[in-house]
DNA sequence: CGTTTATTTGAAAACGCTCAAGCTCTGTGG
DNA sequence: CCACAGAGCTTGAGCGTTTTCAAATAAACG
């Protein structure tokens, strides 16, 4: 694929040109429907990928049961876990939305963090920051409980977006279910218990009209809350 | 402290002597008794730690409630990941043994992993692979309940310590339920219903007298458990 | 407009937690 | 050797949360 773009991916910053070269020739940007499998879990990583547009869902199925670890947005490093470990996939990548993925071959990533030091750095601070991620989510899973959940994730998506008087969730409350670690059963009750605490849903557009009830209830951490500082 | 130690630690394997130098120059060799906070929470890392001998909890807690992200054995290495992001602890460790641990600067961490590169990959591997540990810590701990994950805990220490008749919990009960992310009492609970399934305590010694029995309840996978492959 | 999919609601059950009390094991000091 | 204290573990009852199953409603899509 061509250089330009994969330049401007924050995975390649300060990376030698040359290395970026070797690895664009084999790449490629290719497009996705939604809810496309991306890689699947238990098998080895083929890819490494750059998630350009869309949105991706990590989640694992085992027997019935299934659960979601995160999910992903523009743009974020997918798989970096086992293209460096060269081990199976522990959690399969779906789109969640149309989407646009740039496609690295696990080999040449392999290849290149041997060759480029700076490229292993930029590969250990996402890794780092990967790891960070899911420890953040299994504290928030284990420490609160669903409406804890709940109102945390709307603070945090509502700064995100600007801290205006609503904002859009871009996915189906089934999946958001998911992420939160509930039924859509009980998301939708969770949900009904918030509205007189500041939280009101219609559609995608959802409204924080009082932010100081949901904090009382999510008490937001630096240990659990991307979004909150020390 | 001297590079003779420090040199035979998996996180230095391969890495050029005189890198390996320059960080032991101002690293050292400590030893803690039981039940010693290594690093808070919250607070930023001063040190990155490899446990030579004892055991370590890694615990979040947050208003009273609290759990148990991992224990590590020897020779783990701990805090990898707030060293390398140079952000918060989200997790403290804790010794919950009389304990071994070189304590590497986080400071002298930082400034190898941009001069070194085969060091800089050594601590991408170790990152990586923590990284899946807290994956797997998630699926399990979403997907089973508490029969299945004490189950499943067993047949992998069992696995581990040799497959015999028994093994050695190197720990008190307390630390397993934490780790199983449930209470002292449901573990008590859970034990006592899994004696006619192939399962025995008495005191720390575990006897697996029914392995097969105890694999129809856990249901082992690659995706959650380190010991299964394939 | 009709068919599929998503979401809501209700009732019952499963699961895990809290609180309280009792038990067991261990080590200490008399 | 015994009494006692303390920690760790177990047991029971009651409670709260979350899930499951079933059904109804709403929304989305061709």
């Amino acid at each position: 694929m061509d250089t330009g773009t994969i330049k401007q991916i924050d995975l390649f910053r300060s990376v030698d040109p040359s290395t970026v070269e070797t690895i664009a020739a084999p790449s490629f940007l290719q497009n996705f429907p939604s809810n496309v499998v991306l890689a699947r879990q238990g098998v080895p990583a083929d890819f490494l990928f750059v998630l350009m547009d869309g949105m991706v869902e990590i989640r694992t199925e085992i027997a019935e049961r299934q659960h979601t670890l995160g999910i992903l947005e523009p743009t974020s490093v997918l798989m970096a876990d086992a293209v460096v470990t060269d081990d199976i996939v522990l959690a399969e990548c779906r789109t969640i939305a149309v989407s646009r993925l740039v496609m690295i071959p696990a080999a040449i990533v392999r290849w290149a963090m041997e060759r480029d030091a700076v490229f292993c750095r930029r590969l250990l601070s996402i890794t780092a920051e990967t790891s960070r991620t899911y420890m953040r989510q299994l504290n928030g899973q284990k420490l609160r409980n669903g409406i804890e959940r709940l109102a945390a994730w709307a603070l945090d998506e509502w700064k995100v977006q600007g801290e205006g008087e609503a904002f859009e969730m871009r996915h189906s409350k089934r999946v958001l279910a998911n992420l939160l670690g509930m039924t859509p059963e009980n998301l939708s009750r969770t949900l009904a218990g918030l509205e007189d605490s500041g939280l009101r849903f219609s559609g995608r557009r959802v409204e924080v009209w009082n932010p100081d009830r949901l904090r009382s209830i999510a008490d937001l951490d630096p240990l659990i809350d991307r979004s909150v500082r020390g």
